[in-house]
DNA sequence: CTGAAAGCGCTTACAG
DNA sequence: CTGAAAGCGCTTACAG
């Protein structure tokens, strides 16, 4: 299907001239190395005629300053780091996104890092992304290898942990309690009249407590134990079809089903159709996070929202805040969910 | 559904002590700064006693070595930025992933930034970039603003554009012709014996593209000239169920549906099944993408897929070849794409 | 409004 | 195997 194009071997040092840089602009100008930085930086603190001058020499030699020296000299990099299991994935699209948004306005670039669900390069990249020296670093989840801890306290970059709860952050924390979620999910399931419950869920930390919140409220309940599945994460739609084929394979009277996250509810909503299974009325669908098409679908997709947008502002402004040097105030949000009611349920 | 915390107020002060630097480490070891620096690079170049002694110092410490401190004396940064449309779409993910996986072999750190399909903040969100000096950048698409060019080639920073082809790269490119794509799509469905074809596009520059092939295509083969929708990018399953039923309104007698994203294309489903529409019998349905769960769907979706990961590991193969000063043979690659039949067509 | 000197935390280049 | 000096490209802190 495709044609390999003729070769046009890349010389390396045809574009290889050193850049430019202040000390080159300010010999054009015929100003000082600080009066251009100053011409860049601080306009008004300049006189109108060596600010035509320095932006016309800067023009004439495409002058782009290097940040990463300044950033050096200033202690300040305006640069923060959000690091999150997988970019792929549609939860914390919303977050960074807000984040991104939120920190430009206040001159941060954010630099996005893949961490994967596994952890196990994690305490490496933290290594490589505090030597980065960022004005501030978000966390997908909270931290909880002590050796990750230990180096995100001892580098005293602003660190912002979220999605999750816990009473002993590293620094600020914007999350929830999925526990709570959990219990609040078989609270709706059960006020609806479900009594036979299942759940499947993905491998992570936070789908394992909302897991747990499910199944303790079921007990609470007096129902019977929900039917479990427990996989991986990141969770497929693949994952959702098959997840359903087992619990009916274990518990062919089930009425409800949690899944973890939406794509399980959505890969679980085709395998229910396939079998002729009657959603919402043989079978209810819940699933987590709210993505952009639950609403589409059909049967519409009852959810959980989290509002991802808030918790990627909130920690921004925090951010943004200690760069400046003030206090945070509140440096603990509990920012909770909402039950999101459609067709499937 | 949330009771908001008690206040646990941050003081910026109790973790601001500064960071520990290799004068420290050197002078607690007893050996000079450079020695430091060789026992953490290059340890073989160190006696034995002296690295455990340096290591010592190091854990002690704390240190955490300063990269963007090396990094403006040796030059190399070891970052690589890519940009991408959009973090929450699926398509670009598995291309970060294999870039990011093949760089992090040969050292260096991958960071991604969100650009939008706008292209507004393009020029300023380049500068902050370049102004990083990071040693390779990857760009989605092809770039086309001249501002935006000009400071790329004048960087000398090595680029390597992808998704697309052009034949003026600003340095190395590994994409696709989507002209091609879309002409290939409509023989296809020719082939299939579709003859009343349609067509329902995203609004950025490769999907317009994919609809000029597959519309010259159909005029080649003298069909009628397709029924056609075009919105904007990026595009939702949403936009796929609304396509679908305006294509109906102003054709309805057409076959297949070609659709520039594969979420389109799910929710053209989702409105042929609602309507009773029978897919592939009635109305074939294609997508681009091959988005992870195009397989699992009922029926599963017929797409066109794109090697992400050859083009990820093709650019940091690339780009590290590059840094390390080697000429690159052949910097311009067609990778070309198949087409995945399945049972939407 | 402008500038000379010092310094950010490392690595390079040279020397022994 | 080890080190003293210089320098990467900026900004800070001081001075006028």
């Amino acid at each position: 299907m495709h044609a390999p194009d003729p070769a046009r071997p890349a010389s390396p040092t045809s574009r290889d001239r050193p850049a430019v840089t202040l000390r080159e602009v300010a010999q054009r100008a015929g100003v000082s190395m600080i009066t251009v930085s100053r011409a860049i930086n601080t306009p008004q603190q300049v006189s109108e005629r060596t600010r035509e001058r320095v932006q016309e020499a800067v023009s004439a030699l495409g002058y782009v300053p290097n940040l990463v020296a300044g950033g050096l000299r200033s202690a300040r990099s305006h640069v923060v780091t959000a690091l999150v299991p997988t970019l792929t994935g549609p939860l914390f699209g919303g977050m960074v996104q807000a984040l991104t948004d939120a920190l430009e306005l206040r001159g941060f670039q954010v630099m996005v890092g893949q961490v994967g669900y596994a952890h196990s390069r994690e305490d490496e990249l933290l290594r490589a992304i505090v030597g980065r020296r960022p004005d501030g670093i978000v966390l997908t989840g909270v931290m909880h290898s002590p050796e990750g801890r230990r180096l995100l306290m001892a580098s005293g970059i602003p660190v912002v942990e979220t999605w999750d709860f816990t009473d002993t952050p590293i620094d600020m924390l914007v999350g929830l309690r999925h526990e709570a979620l959990g219990a609040a999910v078989c609270e709706h399931l059960f006020a609806k009249g479900r009594r036979r419950l299942a759940l499947l869920s993905g491998g992570d930390e936070r789908a394992a407590r909302r897991a747990q919140g499910f199944e303790a409220a079921a007990m609470r309940l007096g129902l019977r134990p929900p039917a479990m599945r427990l996989g991986k994460s990141p969770t497929t739609h693949a994952d959702g079809r098959a997840g359903l084929m087992a619990l009916l394979a274990d518990m062919p009277d089930i009425d409800a089903v949690f899944c973890s996250s939406d794509m399980l509810a959505l890969g679980v909503l085709t395998e229910a159709r396939v079998r002729g299974i009657a959603v919402p009325q043989q079978l209810a669908v819940m699933g987590f996070g709210d993505i952009d098409f639950a609403e589409t679908v059909s049967p519409a997709l009852s959810t959980v929202r989290i509002d991802g947008t808030r918790m990627g502002q909130t920690a921004a402004q925090w951010i943004a805040d200690r760069a400046e040097g003030k206090a945070v105030a509140q440096p603990v949000v509990d920012i909770g969910f909402s039950i999101v009611e459609r067709g499937s349920s």
